[in-house]
DNA sequence: CGCTGACCCTGACGGC
DNA sequence: TGCCGTCAGGGTCAGC
């Protein structure tokens, strides 16, 4: 579920209240999440001060300190505020409580999202290696080109890989894909030199819009005081197959990709 | 190295 | 009503 969007939403719904407060104890109610939820991070942030909350991509780092606690949401993951924990729902897997009042709850039904522990400023394995940052000015048309030469894959594929540029899923993809004119399915490589530029700045265009809408919600999403996002209902390509342009009336179609639907529009997407 | 597909997990939905 | 296949905002990993 969470894109950058979703999950930089997050971000600034928890950070008045959470960002430095501190951590009254963290209850893992399951720890069989994407990968298994270390057994020693509750004891290791209790009482600590949260300083901030940062993004890297789609990771929340919870500060303390030189260390973090990272939080993955995976496909279905949210956390909310609760003045008081709420009664557990099926899917409540983790309580992050504070001293000063206060619960963040983790739901995550499929269970893909991440509680990790990162000791020391040296990055997480997992952070290692990333892309930018779409928001970074060295994101741009002449980094895209640089790393795309010479690659077949298609570029919605690469788009979406966390190691070129991080943050864009699925639907964003879809989305930025749509506004730059560029099929889903072409070859990065092959994708024009200007295309690339303009697709840089569709990316941060589409996410940008999402963000100030809140998000999108699918099905489970929810920002942190439960509020659902409503960029999702003016996609122009996303979920729409089969159904007309919202620009030019052509009917969209489909193709799937790396196991994943991507809809686009044949008249306005020909690069 | 690059690319594709299987897989992790649960729930919702459509077809029969 | 119930069962079965398919599909979902994520990412890793094995195999060719």
């Amino acid at each position: 579920m969470p894109e950058l969007p979703e999950v930089e939403t997050t971000r600034r719904g928890l950070v008045p209240r959470v960002a430095g407060a501190h951590v009254g104890r963290l209850v893992v109610y399951d720890a069989r999440l994407r990968w298994p939820v270390p057994g020693h991070l509750a004891d290791v942030v209790a009482g600590r001060r949260i300083d901030a909350i940062d993004r890297r991509g789609k990771y929340l780092l919870f500060r303390f300190g030189g260390d973090a606690m990272i939080v993955h949401l995976g496909m279905t993951g949210s956390l909310t505020l609760h003045d008081a924990p709420p009664p557990r729902r099926p899917h409540d897997h983790v309580d992050l409580v504070l001293a000063e009042g206060g619960v963040v709850r983790y739901h995550d039904p499929r269970r893909f999202g991440a509680f990790l522990w990162q000791e020391g400023p040296r990055p997480h394995a997992l952070l290692d290696g990333l892309g930018p940052e779409p928001f970074d000015p060295a994101f741009d048309g002449a980094y895209l080109r640089a790393r795309l030469r010479g690659r077949k894959a298609p570029i919605k594929a690469l788009l979406m890989d966390a190691r070129i540029v991080v943050g864009v899923g699925n639907i964003y993809a879809a989305e930025a894909l749509f506004r730059a004119g560029i099929r889903p399915a072409t070859a990065a490589g092959r994708v024009s030199r200007a295309r690339l530029a303009r697709l840089a700045d569709c990316v941060r265009e589409v996410l940008s819009a999402s963000i100030a809408r809140g998000g999108t919600t699918l099905r489970d999403y929810v920002g942190s005081r439960g509020e659902r996002g409503s960029f999702g209902e003016q996609t122009f390509a996303y979920g729409r197959e089969g159904l007309p342009c919202r620009v030019c009336g052509t009917t969209l179609r489909g193709v799937r990709l790396g196991q994943r639907a991507s809809a686009y529009c044949p008249a306005c997407q020909r690069g």
